[in-house]
RNA sequence: GCCGGGGUGGCGGAACGGCAGACGCGGCGGACUUAAAAUCCGCUUCCCCUCGCGGGAGUGCGGGUUCGAUCCCCGCCCCCGGCACCA
């Protein structure tokens, strides 16, 4: 295994890190060492990785997630824990369909491709997956489930179609959920600017789970992904209010409006109804139809983008018909203006220039009364140069006026409660989950359309719907399945009839990885069922998930719900999918840019580990920084890695050498507590992801062995010596599993070092007899003394002011304070 | 604009409110070598000096608390991420 000189090792390394790397990887997966049973009596604990998209390569991000998991799965195993770490692939979805395009290649023949290129690649980590269990998303076998569950929520009311504006992108020629479309309006995957389309549409009832999924106290999740997750559903709390409605011809008798001040409402001046509110056409008079057609029109022309734009000027059109604001009787006329927006609240706005921003702007630009109706401090009547936000009085309020307004909320609340005028209510931000997507390569949605029996959900037992592989799955605008006829017409389940229509569009991806977690506890459940219930139970929730934080609103949010929903069908028992959530940053290239094949400097992980193995690639991506932070490849920085790996490799030689007498005392001392501090700091760090510091510490136990040996080679053969190097290899197995492993057989201990215990450390063990005490004179260090650890104060002071850098630092003054930590430092002030 | 996370040597990064810069990279000097690579040893924050003693400054900027602040508080600046007409 031994390599002097190898013509492709430019790092000189002492041994052959491929030859390593394939031992192994092949005794381990011989001896299925990595494997997770459940019938094992020792705690579970199911730690997972974000599975990748099958997009064809694994990049160096894909190392950087998984190494440093396996890492701290590796540790968990030492621990004692059963360990069930498990991979697979993130299979359906739209690249597979463009590269198929493109190329020419069927999604599946491409999918499944990738899947065994990337299942090679993943193997070349050294990572300790049971791929017993690997789940594909793209196999009838685990899709069926998507479609049963699908079943599922149909029946319980959580999945239900219906006719609305969806966000749409062109390019893809497909509808977006709300959660993939980003900020600036743009399609998540494409960057296509989105716009909105009337479809018919399948959805989630995702915003029934609303409040549960605002309540974080059951999961250990980083503050930040909880937050975005907390904004993202937006709850406000506010009331909704009637405006009476009198306008002849119309049958609606109200428009009800959502506010989150009600204390604001006796100052309504106008209202706005978002140009796709349903009542829009039957209160347009004939005057201003040809106006708000053609406004209406324009705002339909508007991309998310344009709509979205913070600082555009509002517009708006007047219909010509006015309601009454029922709390004063007041007539309110009636706009339309794109800053309402037809998905939120109730899609209309009672317009209160006074205390709102914009619609002060809006009043403002078309001459629109403002009336105060929160007094501002100092308030004499005059007129608002802007809205008024703050707390205040409120006045020209009919009974309310003198109330302090945060009291006045609940107070018109209640008031228009009573009158059956509408009532305190909550809103959200977020909408139902949109899942029909009208592409190919995903989960036919197993709904028949019949006209005798109408919506028919696909028995059961006739599940899965497969997806036809022979469709032509250029997109069109509509689902590829949409053409094929013989996956299109049916009969139906329910009637008979055989010129029933299935449903041709196809489910988000999403749904997929909202419930693959479960899928890995189960790995022979095949086509009988999405997962073992026993299975499930031994080993769900997820103990530790890792990944990115990108999907912070997509995958976590959705997974969430599912689980829940999941639980409310009686199919799991507990309420959360992942207990702990930790993600890791981003990996940047040498340029410390963001990697990308543009800038061409995407760092190739197949190249650095064949030419440095697996252990340093790994080891390098957990030393660069702090795992939550990320940080730039440096092919300059790598090299302390194997260059720390060869002086291992040599000390593996002084190991070799047969065992001699006890060291030294002093020595023997300083192993000891050298082994123990490292010990403890390995720990803490691993436990803490603090990967970066955990190596450095193993760097400097191995600079200590390697003093040790050159300053007095007999030494290094006696059994602290040797002891120390073998804890030393224990802390290192989960870093560099391979090196480890070679260089534990090489100890002649027993086979496995991955089923090793992690080694135990005592406290007291890492205290050193002598401390480098700091003396310093009001703040400023002026000397360093070595002193017995357990020095009293008295005798610290005696010693300090018995040095002559302190007496010359004193100047003759007394110390008029005297500062001691014990142990560490002792300040003497003068002032 | 709002909400997070960050700003520390030439570089990546360390530091329970207590020796700033662990560990590593790079650089410089030396050893080994015919030579180079590799390896090993030493030095490496900056400035000053009667350059071996020492002294001063220093963790984005300005204040504050404290015997003592990279760390806590207040006010700014810059970078990264998220949200942003949500009534």
């Amino acid at each position: 295994m031994s390599v002097e000189q190898r013509a492709d090792n430019p790092y000189n390394l002492r041994y052959d890190p491929r030859a390593l790397d394939r031992k192994w990887q092949a005794r381990w997966e011989a001896d299925g060492l990595y494997e997770a049973n459940s019938n094992d009596s020792r705690p579970k604990w199911f730690a997972l990785t974000m599975f990748p998209y099958t997009s064809g390569d694994l990049h160096v991000g894909h190392w950087y997630a998984e190494a440093p998991a396996d890492a701290h799965a590796r540790y968990m195993r030492m621990r004692g824990y059963n360990v069930l770490h498990p991979m697979g692939f993130d299979a359906f979805g739209l690249p597979a369909e463009n590269a198929a395009i493109q190329n020419g290649i069927h999604p599946q023949t491409w999918t499944l491709d990738n899947v065994e290129r990337m299942r090679a690649q993943l193997k070349t980590i050294g990572a300790s997956y049971d791929w017993r269990r690997e789940v594909v998303t793209c196999m009838p076998d685990y899709y069926k489930w998507n479609q049963y569950f699908f079943l599922k929520l149909y029946e319980k009311g959580l999945a239900y179609r219906a006719m609305a504006p969806v966000n749409w992108c062109e390019k893809d020629r497909t509808t977006l959920a709300r959660e993939q479309v980003m900020p600036d309006g743009t399609c998540e995957r494409c960057g296509t600017a989105v716009y909105q389309r009337d479809l018919e549409q399948w959805f989630f009832r995702i915003t029934d789970y609303a409040d549960e999924l605002l309540d974080n106290s059951r999961i250990d999740w980083p503050e930040r992904i909880n937050l975005m997750q907390t904004n993202w559903i937006g709850r406000s709390e506010g009331a909704e209010l009637s405006f009476a409605l009198d306008v002849p011809g119309v049958d609606a008798d109200e428009i009800r409006v959502f506010t989150t001040r009600p204390d604001t409402a006796y100052g309504v001046t106008f209202m706005v109804l978002a140009p796709e509110h349903p009542l829009v056409p039957a209160l347009t008079t004939p005057e201003q139809r040809a106006d708000v057609e053609a406004y209406i029109a324009q705002a339909r022309r508007l991309t998310e983008i344009e709509r979205l734009s913070g600082d555009k000027e509002k517009t708006g059109v007047p219909l010509g018909t006015y309601c009454v604001n029922r709390l004063n009787g007041r007539k309110v006329a009636l706009w339309i203006a794109d800053y309402a927006l037809a998905t939120y609240g109730t899609g209309a706005v009672m317009g209160v220039p006074a205390h709102d921003t914009r619609d002060f702007e809006f009043a403002t630009k078309y001459g629109i009364p403002i009336e105060t109706v929160i007094a501002p401090p100092d308030y004499d009547g005059a007129p608002l140069g802007e809205a008024y936000l703050d707390p205040g009085v409120m006045v020209n309020s009919g009974p309310f006026s003198g109330m302090p307004n945060e009291d006045g909320k609940a107070a018109v609340a209640a008031h228009v409660a009573e009158n059956g005028w509408g009532g305190p209510t909550v809103s959200y931000r977020m909408r139902d989950w949109l899942v029909s997507r009208q592409r190919y390569w995903g989960t036919p949605i197993p709904i028949v359309y019949c006209a005798a029996c109408g919506t028919v959900p696909v028995p059961e037992d006739q599940l899965p719907v497969l997806l036809p592989e022979d469709a032509d799955f250029r997109p069109t605008g509509e689902s590829p399945l949409k053409s094929h006829d013989r996956f299109r017409f049916t009969t139906c389940p329910q009637c008979g009839n055989v010129e029933a229509e299935r449903e041709t569009d196809t489910m988000d991806t999403f749904v997929d990885s909202a419930w693959y977690q479960f899928r890995y506890t189960s790995p022979d459940a095949g086509a009988d069922r999405a997962f073992d219930p026993a299975q499930l139970a031994k080993w769900a929730p997820v103990d530790l998930y890792t990944g990115g934080a990108e999907h912070a609103v997509m995958h976590l949010l959705y997974a969430r719900f599912f689980t829940k929903a999941l639980r409310d069908l009686g199919l799991l028992t507990f309420d959360e999918p992942f207990t702990r959530l930790f993600n890791q940053g981003v990996i940047l290239g040498e340029d410390h840019e963001k990697m990308s094949k543009s800038r061409g400097n995407v760092v190739n992980p197949d190249e650095q580990t064949a030419v440095l193995g697996a252990d340093a690639v790994r080891a390098y991506l957990m030393f660069v920084g702090p795992w939550d932070q990320g940080g730039a490849w440096s092919t300059q920085g790598i090299r302390g890695i194997p260059r720390w790996f060869s002086r291992l490799w040599e000390l593996g030689a002084v190991r070799n050498r047969s065992e001699g007498p006890s060291a030294p005392s002093d020595i023997a001392a300083d192993l000891q507590r050298a082994a123990h501090r490292t010990v403890q700091k390995a720990t803490e760090d691993v436990e803490a992801f603090q990967f970066n510091t955990m190596i450095a510490a193993l760097m400097t136990l191995t600079n200590t062995l390697s003093r040790v040996e050159a300053d007095n080679p007999d030494a290094a053969c006696s059994p602290e010596w040797r002891s120390t190097y073998d804890t030393l290899l224990l802390l290192l197995a989960p870093i560099a599993p391979h090196l480890a492993e070679e260089l534990w057989e090489m100890t002649g201990r027993p086979y496995s070092i991955h089923q090793q215990a992690w080694p135990d450390y005592d406290p007291e063990l890492t205290k050193s007899e002598e401390i480098t005490l700091v003396v310093q004179v009001d703040g400023k260090v002026r000397d360093r003394l070595t002193a017995a650890a357990d020095i009293t104060e008295d005798d610290a002071r005696a010693a300090a002011l018995s040095s002559d850098k302190i007496r010359a630092a004193l100047n003759g003054a007394d110390p008029a304070r005297v500062i001691y930590v014990p142990g560490r430092l002792l300040n003497l002030v003068t002032r």
